[in-house]
DNA sequence: ACTTTAAATAGAACTCATTTCTATTTAAGT
DNA sequence: ACTTAAATAGAAATGAGTTCTATTTAAAGT
């Protein structure tokens, strides 16, 4: 694990600092996405110290590289981030536990098409966050904590 | 003008007042988002003192009854607000002049399907968000400030 | 028009996520 | 091991958005 982290800072031309891949494990390790506070509650029960503004940069310089993705909250717009070394994708956000899936959908073709017809713009890239209930929260009818 | 707000505000059992309409007429005359602190700056022309909570009051309260509708901006994810009594549409947001233009496209149906049939979840609400160049910065190729 | 009252507002103070700054530590190339 | 640029901790600053309280005002009833 910890050499598939180095290999991929190194890559990055990142310095390969245990923080780094702490932070890259806890995000990996997790199906749900996080605040960078969040990941600060689990950094601190492996370091005696860390900072927030660690957390912070290190969050900022992975998303650049497309290493972990952005998800802004319609509610409070506070980052939140989620793992994703992988290609263009989509995320479905449940309203009541929060959890997040994948979604391999996308209709970008589509949408260039209709903004260079009717708009005559360039897509450069597009935001899709879907809001909903998963399977588990639909089963447990437990929509509580509505957004 | 000023009879087409009263009316609006009337049927949402909002009071009339000098401000709302204000700031519902600076919205309906702009064809680009606007931040609160942008109205603000507007409403200060027009009257001796304004404050600001009032302006993210009225902001919130109109949205929330879906007479005007909440952008969040990709780089820093303050609030942006743009007029819109219509029906469910979405925004291109050009990255360099910061104009907002309605797309008339949703993949909603779609999304739907593929989160029932792959998920087994339920779609409530999405955001879609397509950030590019508009038709006008394309031609000045006036690109710089950046995402 | 005059009263009444609940909603709306101004302005100050506050909150809290995110950023900046500076001195110190550390990864990694020589 | 030595060197140096990158990374970090911790404190302080920033700034969008919110809360609080006293005052004003829209509008419904007289």
């Amino acid at each position: 694990m910890n050499t598939d982290f180095s290999t991929i800072l190194r890559s990055l031309n990142l310095k390969i600092t245990p923080k780094r891949i702490a932070i890259l494990d806890i995000l990996m390790n997790e199906s749900s996405y996080l605040s960078p506070e969040e990941i600060w509650t689990r950094m601190k029960k492996q370091f005696r110290s860390v900072g927030l503004p660690t957390i912070y940069r290190n969050l900022e310089e992975l998303s650049e590289r497309n290493i972990i993705s952005k998800v802004t909250h319609p509610n409070r717009q506070l980052y939140y981030y989620f793992c994703a070394n992988r290609s263009h994708h989509h995320h479905f956000v449940c309203l009541s536990c929060r959890n997040v899936e994948d979604i391999n959908f996308c209709a970008l073709d589509e949408l260039r098409r209709e903004v260079k017809r009717k708009h005559n713009g360039k897509v450069i890239s597009h935001i899709l966050q879907v809001n909903g209930y998963c399977r588990n929260c639909l089963n447990k009818e437990g929509k509580d904590n509505e957004i």
